[in-house]
DNA sequence: AGCACGCCGACT
DNA sequence: GTCGGCGTGCTC
């Protein structure tokens, strides 16, 4: 140790430590950036902490270049938040860092919200209108557009015509504009906007009832509702009271709830400033929306994953959406769980928690048995909605018409003939799963990866779907020349051609990755369905989520024998989980009653009889009790160390290495063993599994020896990782 | 991760 | 003779 005043700082590096730097003059405050030399580079740093003390050798130290913030930049509580995170997920801290900050502020601008700019009409401006020349459309708008807003024009007025700003300049330099800055008021008024609060039916209200006395404190809720049990309605009423004591809410989605519509449900309801976080924003937009919310100036701001990160200068409420979705765990590099790190965050900021959820995950489940969570439970469909009518449908034996069942296809022509929607449900995209030789038997397998390639009619390709290759179908067979290459299975293009051939007269539309790459095609598809220009919807699981459709009585599930035996331990939570969301999409109608009807060639599994004859609440319990005896997650805390290279030799003596430091950890090792698949993407992949019934134990075994790894000599031979609570053990 | 150093092969 | 391949080592 030598006596010397430091900085200790979280450099962008993938290196699990800290680096001390010198000083000249003042300490830098905690929390705030500076730039400093690393290396041979120059990188923009934050300060975690300052000490007198220094294990480097002084003649080592660098001093630190410039400090870009006087004073911390983010609130405590954030700041504590992400420095938690990088320790519980063994990432390196500095990564954490620029993973929760705007790219803007990682790369040094200041963290310093702009002025809002408006634009006046000047007297020249007034005059110069009736002397446009008449083509000059473009320079006409912007002169309306101004004098509707009684010749004042703001940064927000000016949002939606993105051809404006580019005229800005042009009238300011005629003179004809004059641009100043202006204080946006950061004092909302939370008043009922345009819709006012729906009638609450009596578990609607218990829930407030429940929730509303813990406002102005830590702690958390799972809300259990049914599909279409009014859980919204809740969370509205909720967060109209925590914007009426004038705090923030900061509300988490999945990827793909993220609709213009909940926000315009939202913003209609709430007369206060929201923000939407979503990929299309640029950095500066991203970077003006943090320091607003920062500022107090944002009340509302809804996200994915990452929105979590956003700081809050009066946080008053977090909502968790769709808590069991698979999107709130990051699945590479810093592999966070942004469900679990909103209640850490809840608990620094003492602010409530909604977890929300038609299908709750085992962990939420645990957690209210641990007292951690209160249950909320919604079971009633609000308005006169009925539960659908579920039937799983032995398919065995059956003649199948490209994978339909005659009862099924019977089925959806009653409902279709009573002017109802029906949906097709698949989670398979493309026409086939496999393309095979009718003469010898080949079948066209991805070069890169252990699978056999998709094979897509419209664009005459296979495309493997874990690495993206796509190539050229072939004309005739590699191995024997024969010209019968035949697509084996089902996928949603083949139901597409099916259906369309089965129901000439009905408008068949299909909903899948595929269907929907362009900017809006899914919107444009929700739109037509409510519209009912659509009759039949086939759909992946972009399908199964969220979405409200009136007229859809009737869910077919073509194919889910797949889904019934998987290696993976979570598998019967997903399926059940994906099946019951399915299930909700029917009869959310008043007219007729809902129907579902789930084809299996194993009407007999488990799964099934007790999903149907009962429901996921019950089904949930008997899981919970199969992982409390296997001692699997959520009675356990859970790490998978992944190591991949161009062969399975070097992962798998990386992974000896990390079993061997692991050494007398106390913690029960499994493997480490070739992954389930092996090859992908031309990468070897092994991995090695770790697990101790408490989750402290986990952490202190991880947390010495993680960063000893990256400096073994067969860790710079892999790619590898650590990911903590893993949500898929592949 | 970057970035540099270093030591061997095919080019003007 | 040099450009450049990627193995190895280091970052306060």
């Amino acid at each position: 140790m030598y006596q010397q005043p430091v900085a200790r700082l979280a450099v962008p590096t993938p290196l699990r430590r800290t680096f001390d730097y010198l000083y000249r003059g003042h300490a830098p405050a905690v929390g705030s950036r500076v730039e400093v030399p690393f290396g041979r580079q120059s990188l923009v740093a934050t300060v975690l902490s300052l000490a007198d003390k220094t294990s480097i050798d002084p003649k080592k130290l660098k001093y630190i270049k410039n400090t870009i913030d006087s004073e911390c930049i983010l609130p405590a509580e954030l700041f504590k938040l992400i420095k938690f995170a990088a320790s519980y997920y063994q990432y390196p801290i500095g990564e954490v860092f620029s993973a929760c900050l705007p790219t803007l502020l990682n790369k040094g601008q200041a963290a310093e919200l702009e002025p809002e700019w408006q634009w006046s009409l000047t007297p020249q401006g007034r005059e110069a209108i009736p002397k446009l020349r008449q083509n000059a459309v473009k320079q006409q708008q912007l002169f309306q557009l101004c004098l509707d807003c009684d010749g004042v024009l703001t940064e927000a007025q000016l949002a939606n015509h993105d051809f404006i700003p580019s005229y800005l300049k042009t009238f300011e330099d005629k003179g004809w504009l004059i641009k100043s800055a202006y204080e946006a008021t950061s004092i909302y008024e939370p008043s009922a906007a345009y819709d006012s609060n729906l009638e609450l039916n009596e578990e609607q209200q218990f829930a407030i009832d429940a929730i509303e006395p813990h406002l102005d404190t830590f702690k958390g809720f799972l809300i259990d509702g049914v599909t279409g049990s009014g859980k919204t309605e809740v969370y509205m009423q909720l967060i109209q009271q925590v914007l009426s004591s004038h705090k923030q809410v900061l509300m988490l989605v999945p990827e793909i709830g993220l609709t213009p519509q909940t926000v315009k449900r939202i913003e209609r309801r709430f007369n206060v400033p929201i923000a939407m976080l979503h990929s299309g924003l640029t950095d500066k937009q991203r970077l003006n929306i943090w320091l607003k919310a920062r500022e107090g100036k944002l009340s509302i701001i809804i996200g994915t994953r990452s929105a979590l990160f956003t700081p809050l200068a009066n946080p008053g409420l977090i909502i968790v959406d769709e808590e069991h979705d698979l999107s709130y765990k990051q699945q590479e590099g810093f592999r966070y769980s942004a469900r679990d790190l909103a209640l850490v965050r809840a608990q620094y900021e003492q602010t409530p928690i909604i977890l929300g959820s038609a299908t709750p995950s085992m962990e939420s489940l645990y957690n209210v048995q641990q007292g951690k969570l209160e249950l909320v439970r919604l079971t009633k469909r609000a308005g006169d909605a009925k539960p659908p009518h579920i039937k799983v449908l032995d398919v065995r034996q059956r003649h199948l018409n490209h994978g339909l069942s005659q009862p099924l296809i019977d089925n959806m022509r009653r409902h279709l003939e009573q002017n109802q929607q029906c949906m097709v449900f698949l989670n398979r995209r493309g026409f086939a799963p496999t393309l095979m030789c009718h003469e010898c038997g080949w079948i066209a397998d991805c070069q890169r990866c252990d699978r056999h390639m998709t094979y897509h009619q419209k664009f005459k390709r296979l495309h493997c779907h874990h690495c993206d290759k796509q190539v050229f179908t072939p004309k005739r067979c590699p191995e024997c020349q024969s010209p019968q290459l035949n697509p084996v299975g089902l996928g949603t293009e083949r139901l597409e051609e099916a259906l369309t051939e089965l129901f000439p007269d009905k408008t068949v539309a299909r909903i899948d990755r595929d269907s929907t790459r362009r900017k809006d095609s899914m919107q444009n598809f929700v739109q037509a369905i409510k519209n009912n220009d659509i009759d039949i919807l086939i759909g992946t699981q972009m399908l199964a989520k969220g979405h409200h459709f009136p007229k859809l009585s009737l869910v077919g599930v073509v194919d889910t024998d797949g889904c019934l035996f998987s290696a993976d331990f979570r598998a019967t939570e997903r399926t059940a989980q994906l099946l019951t969301q399915v299930a909700g999409r029917a009869g959310r109608s008043k007219d007729i009653k809902g129907e579902v009807v789930i084809q299996s060639h194993h009407p007999d599994h488990p799964l099934l009889v007790n999903l149907f004859t009962q429901d996921y609440q019950t089904l949930s319990q008997k899981v919970l009790e199969e992982r409390q005896q296997a001692q699997l997650p959520p009675y356990a805390a859970m790490a998978i160390f992944r190591a991949e290279a161009n062969n399975l030799e070097m992962p798998m003596t990386f992974l000896n290495e990390v079993k061997q430091q692991l050494g007398h950890s106390g913690l029960t090792v499994y493997g480490p063993f070739p992954a389930p698949m092996p090859k992908r993407a031309g990468k070897m992949r092994a991995q090695l599994m770790v697990q101790h019934t408490e989750r402290k134990a986990l952490q202190n075994a991880l947390t010495p020896i993680s960063p000893t790894l990256e400096q073994l000599t067969s860790a710079r031979k892999v790619r590898w990782s650590i990911d903590v609570d893993p949500q898929e053990v592949f």
